[in-house]
DNA sequence: GACAACTCTCAGAAAACTTCCAGCTAACAG
DNA sequence: CTGTTAGCTGGAAGTTTTCTGAGAGTTGTC
């Protein structure tokens, strides 16, 4: 999934930096948006491969924006950033076609998960896998659904998240810190000892299966999932 | 990874003679900055490949920069000199995109180690590698992993930071002094005796799995790793 | 409204790591 | 060959990091 074009569409700057950032490094091109006015604008001019829209924005909505395109005839598949407390029918309603949304505050990986998935639908891209596979352990994207040696695990979200996060960096290690930015909302505020928490539960469910070890400690450094070919 | 272009924004004078003096050795181009709104200048107007921020400054927080040139669009890369006991919950949210941060008092290697990680991720310099080979040694620095003729050896923090310290300057004796003011934190107060130690600590696992003694001692000078090559 | 699942915090225990020390060994000079 | 010195290494003390169980607070379900 390398360089699409997105553009990120909030009014608080914070998120914008956060989400241009980490687009941006994963190879993408991003452009920015304050508002829906601007925002349907950009679209139209520079037709994106995906739109990240919250819909609160200051002047239109971003329903108003989503119609005001769709009325134009353009169907860039669109991810909604929604506050939590946003009624889901409203939301569902909206999602149609290729679209998708995730409720504020959200995880980074979530996100890049979800273009991910919203891409691998609308058939825009076949490269990101929506099937993970480590060793023993099989990860499936569409189903969320894991398997150790074909014998079905049962996670909850946030170990379903970590796991993914590991998993999809095999062979390397990665800190609390990084762990913490990616699986956990942004707005989390807690100690890093979460994480040791969340892997000692996917030990304790994976382990008991696996013939090895699946997460390995590198003490003073972070955690990583090895990859038996490398 | 030679001639990069960094800023390093610290108000201690101690810290940024240190680390510009270390930077430059290293063939980089140093500026240095004292205080936060100096250090937006100079980003704006320079647009340097990496900035060391020190997030404790006399003005502007570390962060408070970040998000001003963020904001403007500036997406250099940014590693956080930070205090110990900042401790990681406000560290946390920085790890996005390619930053990282290194706790002070940090060593120089450390420091080295992080700028080539962040500019390897960054995708800005392919040619600081991210795998050391010197004879039977092989270190892989994603994985932190370390293997002699394809054995792995599980090595300790300080372990590791010495043998790689050891294996990037081989053929090249290294003195007790080097060494203990590139792999120890700055701020370290100890003996020299610690390095034979930990160069004790580092033969006995590695030299039961080589066909050859790994680390040689020069007798008055200091240790050397000798590359089979030159 | 009670139950179940999940998230997060905390704290004690266990394990790993760092440091220092002191006696020993190997190298070199004369 | 012998004395001197630099280097080696095992052990012990102290510190840090990680693991894990228990419990409180939340959310969602029937």
């Amino acid at each position: 999934m390398e360089n699409l074009r997105v553009l990120v569409v909030d009014d608080e700057p914070n998120i914008r930096d956060l989400l241009s950032a980490s687009l941006r490094f994963a190879g993408h091109q991003v452009a920015t948006s304050p508002n829906g006015t601007d925002a349907i604008t950009k679209i139209v001019d520079t037709q994106p491969d995906i739109v990240l829209l919250d819909v609160m924005l200051p002047d239109i909505s971003g329903f108003g924006v989503t119609k005001k395109i769709r009325g134009m005839g353009i169907d860039v598949p669109i991810l909604f950033l929604t506050a939590r407390d946003d009624t889901e029918d409203k939301i569902a309603g909206l999602t149609v076609g290729g679209d998708d949304y995730v409720t504020k505050p959200f995880s980074l990986d979530e996100i890049m998960a979800r273009i991910s998935a919203i891409m691998r639908r609308t058939g825009k891209d076949g490269s990101s896998p929506s099937h993970i596979q480590v060793g023993e352990l099989e990860i499936n994207e569409d189903a969320h659904e894991v398997t150790v040696n074909g014998t079905p695990v049962e996670l909850s979200p946030t170990e379903y998240q970590l796991l993914r996060y590991l998993a999809t960096n095999p062979n390397r290690v990665l800190t609390k810190a990084q762990i913490l930015d990616h699986v956990w909302e942004y707005d989390f505020n807690g100690e890093m000892g979460i994480v040791e928490s969340y892997v000692s539960y996917l030990r304790k469910k994976l382990d008991p299966i696996s013939t090895e070890p699946l997460i390995i400690t590198k003490r003073g450094v972070g955690y990583m999932i090895r990859s038996p070919k490398a």
